[in-house]
RNA sequence: GCCCCCAUCGUCUAGUGGCCUAGGACAUAGCCUUCUCACGGCUAAGACAGGGGUUCGAGUCCCCUUGGGGGUACCA
């Protein structure tokens, strides 16, 4: 049997980290043994789905590699992939379990449900619901429901135990005598999500149910609907959820503003996610670029590779020392057996450092491609790209690029004019005697040859010495007047980028900085 | 209220009765390296929620308490 996984999102627009890291179980999974994995759309509540948010998130999934079998775009033999558009199959499933007797449509009012509710709890016992039409024969049953549709529930055993054999929560039992009747389609005739869902997986053949913890509770009753129909259930293993930075609170998209700290406000500014003229209201607001959602990471220039890495070793882990585990080796070794079975929150901190990994030890290709956007986004960079140019810029950057965000706090010098810093200008330049030498060694500068590192480590190393200057004076000068600032990469490396002529001008304006 | 689940450093985790005076990683602090920053190296600090059992022996098994999460919907 070839093991089927699913993932069922709400097309909402974006997609959400946790999310991504469920859907990434069970793509392992079923990539670990050589089965499917389903994507299926669950758009059957109209009022939060618009069609155009479906877009985002295969978007998402796309970026990051993770690849559906079946589901939009490819389809597949098991169609449609849109729960929507499945209302026939729920319709004719509800028809058969009321055929079969295991279901039957309840006639009794809210009000005479809500006063059976208060009696139990005013006895200070639960309500479990059993409607007075439960005993109806089915044929009975069907000839009422064609004459007078009701919303259907379906009828739960008495004095049996559920069992779940969940491979990540291990067995859970739970009494039927605790669970209510439950509602399996509306009055108007749509399924509910127990019934749906159970429904979609059958038609499927869904083999493993990899789904979030916080569905644990429902699997009870989804278990008795596969009973009612005849089939097995499949297995299910339910994933703790992802919890909020620090804190054992689900990282849910209704807190997500939460997480636009100013320091977010303010990486967002600097890679121009968002237009300059936005309040910081108005990116509080903005639901995609925040960092609980994809989207986020892919605009601050995470590589998709450490993203993956970070959420799959988030809850999971390979053995008691890897970090950096590269997706092809989760592949090869995900199983539930080291699913930690308590929650995880989501630290961002691991995060950037894992993607960092990934970005350290990137082709240069990838690196130039990895830059290209951010610099562009920013106005660095126009339509014709000069790869060779950029390609010394990310090596001389070298190991300071975390993500690709990182080339403008390191390298925008490069493709602009410097915009010098007032501190950096008083302390290095503006140093006693040091602007002067400066002058002077600029005048040497003019005979480098060739204007390579090693001749200006050479000139500037006889220099320093001659004069009796400290090199390190002269080269905090050299940086602050050519680059603007005191960090950034080597500064003979900047120079050679720069070219002797660009370097020679900028010291001279530098120079002219006025004292204060 | 009732039902279900969870509980190791701030965070992610290793640990499946003796290998644990609890290991690794991120973050933090200090030192080293160094033209700045970043990288790298070294070091430090830092956890078995509490209480009862079981056992020669418990982070590991059982029970209770506490804390957290989920469900209890004609939501998903």
């Amino acid at each position: 049997m070839t093991i089927r996984t699913r993932f069922a999102p709400s097309p909402t627009g974006y997609l959400h980290i946790g999310g991504v890291r469920t859907a990434l179980f069970c793509w392992l999974y079923a990539r670990r043994h050589g089965g499917q994995f389903i994507l299926r759309i669950d758009d059957t509540d109209a009022e939060r789905n618009r069609p155009e948010a479906l877009q985002p998130i295969l978007d998402g999934f796309k970026w990051l590699g993770i690849t559906w079998d079946e589901g939009p775009e490819v389809g597949g033999p098991h169609g449609p992939y849109f729960q929507a558009q499945r209302g026939d199959l729920y319709r004719a499933a509800v028809m058969k379990l009321l055929e079969t007797g295991k279901a039957y449509p309840c006639y009794m009012t809210k009000e005479e449900i809500d006063v059976l509710r208060k009696d139990a709890e005013a006895n200070k016992a639960s309500y479990v619901h059993r409607g007075r039409d439960r005993d109806l024969s089915p044929a009975d049953a069907v000839r009422m429901f064609r004459e007078k549709p009701a919303s259907v529930r379906l009828k739960v055993a008495a004095d049996q135990v559920v069992v779940i054999d969940d491979q990540i929560c291990g067995k859970v039992e739970v009494q039927t005598n605790t669970i209510s009747d439950p509602v399996i389609a509306r009055s108007d005739g749509s399924a509910l999500y127990n019934f749906a869902t159970v429904v979609d997986d059958v038609a499927m053949n869904i083999t493993h149910i990899i789904r979030a913890k916080e569905h644990l509770s429902n699997t009870p009753v989804q278990v008795l609907v596969y009973e009612a129909m005849g089939v097995k259930p499949p297995v299910f293993a339910h994933v703790p959820v992802v919890n909020a930075p620090n804190s054992n609170k689900k990282l849910s998209k209704r807190d997500a503003h939460k997480f636009v700290t100013p320091e977010v406000i303010a990486a967002l500014r600097g890679v121009h996610a968002v237009p300059a003229e936005w309040t910081d209201e108005q990116i509080k607001k903005n639901e995609s670029l925040n960092p609980v959602m994809v989207e986020f990471y892919r605009v601050m220039g995470y590589l998709p590779e450490g993203v993956i890495n970070y959420l799959g070793r988030l809850g999971w882990s390979l053995d008691d020392k890897a970090e950096i585990i590269p997706i092809e080796t989760m592949r090869a070794n995900f199983g539930f057996e080291r699913v930690n079975s308590s929650s995880a929150s989501f630290d961002p901190a691991k995060m950037l450092w894992v993607a960092s990994e990934y970005t350290k030890v990137a082709p240069l290709d990838s690196k130039i491609d990895g830059v290209i956007p951010v610099l562009q986004r920013a106005g660095l960079l126009g339509d014709t790209i000069d790869r060779d140019k950029l390609g010394t810029v990310v090596l001389a950057c070298s190991e300071r690029l975390k993500i690709f965000a990182d080339v403008l706090n390191y390298a925008a010098f490069f493709f602009r004019d410097p915009q010098y810093d007032a501190k950096a200008v008083k302390q290095r330049l503006h140093k006693e005697g040091v602007a002067e030498a400066l002058r002077e060694f600029a005048e040497l500068l003019k005979t480098a040859d060739p204007f390579d590192v090693p001749t200006l480590e050479a000139k500037l190393a006889t220099f320093s010495e001659a004069k009796q200057l400290k090199a390190g004076d002269l080269n905090h000068a050299m940086r602050v007047a050519t680059t603007g600032v005191m960090i950034g990469p080597g500064v003979f490396e900047c120079l050679v980028i720069l070219g002797k002529d660009e370097t020679l001008r900028r010291i001279d304006v530098a120079l002219q900085l006025p004292r204060t």
